[in-house]
DNA sequence: CCGCCGAGCTAATACGTATTAGCATCTATG
DNA sequence: CATAGATGCTAATACGTATTAGCTCGGCGG
């Protein structure tokens, strides 16, 4: 086995074709500002001598000198091909993929990036952010502590998902979960409910603060809104308090959890809408089985995955003015388990 | 808002450290050997401003200096999250990302690579293989003229499936199609059969070329072993020819295919196994809904690509000697539609 | 003949890191 | 006291590309 021939470089095409290696820079990105003249003969002749040696730039020589790679940084907190929450990351991934194609970008997964209780970590060690020009960061929860320094060392960055302000405020491409959670509420109202609950995992992340607000906001009107936690007991005794307290349609922000309670209800005897509707607040995060089509909406992944690497590329090259924040409308799923209340009972 | 600091150099630590830039990249290194010394104040003092500014080296100039990078390509033919074959796909990047992981390496994905004639293309203009210290190639079939190319250049590589010389024996981490098939017949000897159809795709692929080869090998003693290709006609057309000849096993290369046979077979008012005996000859390429466990082999995907990266890794740090080519063995799957044959009737 | 201008190119330098030869300085030894 | 050897560090350079200031050469107006 022969030994790796040596890289073939500018310096070399230069010398073939009896010029600098400046020139040969200059050809091969095709300048032809006032303050640059190459005659075409010259060009050609370089041109010739490139296409015969089949010589290639090195990304890296050129990342180094210029300042951009084309290299769109992809950070998983969680592994970026797993198998439990594939189905919910898939279409994230579809679309980055789709569009950093689209602008001619590689996408670097960081996955060397050391996991310190359970999650990746970004910052560590050996940190290696900068090799790509700037990162999505893709994740149920992101640190915060994480995203301030991101944002203090001026690192182009962009979340899915929307972000509070983290010592400035955060770049995103986020689902409209509040508008989506109230346009259902409103829904619900319509058809005459009147006492809802609101079934929580009691977690602080933005995507749940932003459905409680959807659903706290359009509610305002109803008999009673109340919030209760998913985690509080199993979902027989969850569906006893609900019957207990009047409620007639409640909104889950999980979609396993929905599922769960759907069962139960009927394992008590009970129908689903008939005594119980039940609203999901989006897709499912983890795989269950279920062959009823819930009433809720659909978080747009895949846009979501190819507008964020539209605002990145924006922040990246600065062309971007201002605060890049987008929030995408959800799309509503007519499902079956949103009925109309019983008007005559009042079970309480 | 702030415009974007200048990145921490290695010399702007020195100068806080009083040191000089050299001294700054021999502590980061962690260099010990007998002709580099430094005192451990000086390394104390150095780490501290290290750590107190958040350094990180700047990965790119690390690879434009050093040879390495810690980053492993992934070049797939096809878009590597891709809806329609995802379900194929997904266990070997799933395993290459784990196996990246343990060893502390990015993975890039060559996203940027143009397509041409629907598949993409390895070179191109404005190549950017050398990011990554090597790469591992994923698809069904991978251009021969690419292979060739990429062992004339010494770029380091291992291609996921046995692939034939390219210019020179091309590193691989496949799965043991051959063997796996020929147990398979085997095992249908066993079971009494010997008139045996293989039912190809007709491609010239060597993960095709290895099935064949391994069912003539081993139905070198049945009564009768012939090929049809499953593109001649319709699946009841299939097996009309089949019942013709007195086939009582067929060997299908894809999966769906196998569906369709099944199907077809009950269609036509017989039995699997009864009549006709099924088996498959690996996983699903293209998802197909059905309820039936087929008789044939697992690939281990998961396994492939894990090692296919400890395999590259090998290539790219010269340890590996010699030609680095891997063939796994692939799990037989016990299904129910394998079994014994009519003895009485020779239905020919 | 001088000066000027434009065309066409090159020399020099920057990017940030890794590596190596070698310079001081100090200690021990004959 | 000269010298050898160890110790601790730095200067210089390489990696391959992009950029910019500026050089040379020829032509042309005055």
């Amino acid at each position: 086995m022969t030994a790796p021939p040596r890289r073939v470089t500018q310096r070399d095409i230069a010398r073939m074709a009896g010029v600098s290696q400046a020139t040969v820079s200059l050809v091969l990105n095709n300048r032809t500002d006032a303050d640059v003249r190459i005659a075409q003969e010259t060009r050609d002749r370089v041109l010739r001598v490139i296409s015969e040696t089949g010589y290639a730039a090195d990304p890296v020589a050129r990342r180094l000198a210029s300042r951009f790679n084309r290299i769109i940084g992809v950070f998983t907190y969680e592994p970026a091909f797993p198998s439990g929450s594939r189905d919910f990351f898939h279409p994230f991934l579809l679309g980055i993929e789709e569009y950093a194609e689209r602008v001619g970008c590689d996408l670097l997964l960081f996955t060397s990036a050391p996991v310190l209780d359970g999650r990746r970590r970004i910052f560590h060690q050996d940190n290696r952010l900068r090799l790509a020009d700037g990162c999505i960061l893709l994740g149920r929860e992101i640190d915060g502590a994480e995203l301030h320094r991101l944002n203090r060392d001026g690192y182009p960055y962009v979340a899915v998902g929307r972000r509070d302000d983290a010592g400035g405020p955060v770049p995103y491409v986020g689902a409209d979960y509040a508008s989506a959670v109230a346009q259902l509420v409103e829904v619900a109202l319509r058809h005459g409910h009147r006492r809802l609950t609101y079934v929580s995992m009691g977690t602080a992340a933005e995507s749940s603060e932003d459905r409680r607000r959807g659903f706290y906001a359009a509610a305002a009107t109803a008999e009673s809104a109340g919030q209760i936690s998913a985690l509080a007991g199993d979902a027989e005794t969850t569906v006893d308090t609900l019957m207990a307290d009047g409620t007639t349609v409640v909104f889950v922000e999980d979609f396993a959890t929905a599922v769960a309670l759907e069962s139960a209800t009927r394992r008590r005897g009970l129908t689903v809408p008939g005594d119980l509707s039940i609203v999901t607040l989006g897709d499912p995060t983890i795989p269950v089985p279920t062959d009823i089509t819930f009433t809720g909406f659909r978080i747009p992944r895949e846009e979501m995955g190819r507008q964020s690497v539209e605002v990145l590329t924006g922040v990246i090259d600065g062309s971007a003015d201002g605060v890049q924040q987008r929030l995408l409308p959800c799309e509503l799923v007519e499902g079956i388990t949103l009925g109309t209340p019983d008007p005559v009972v009042d079970r309480r």
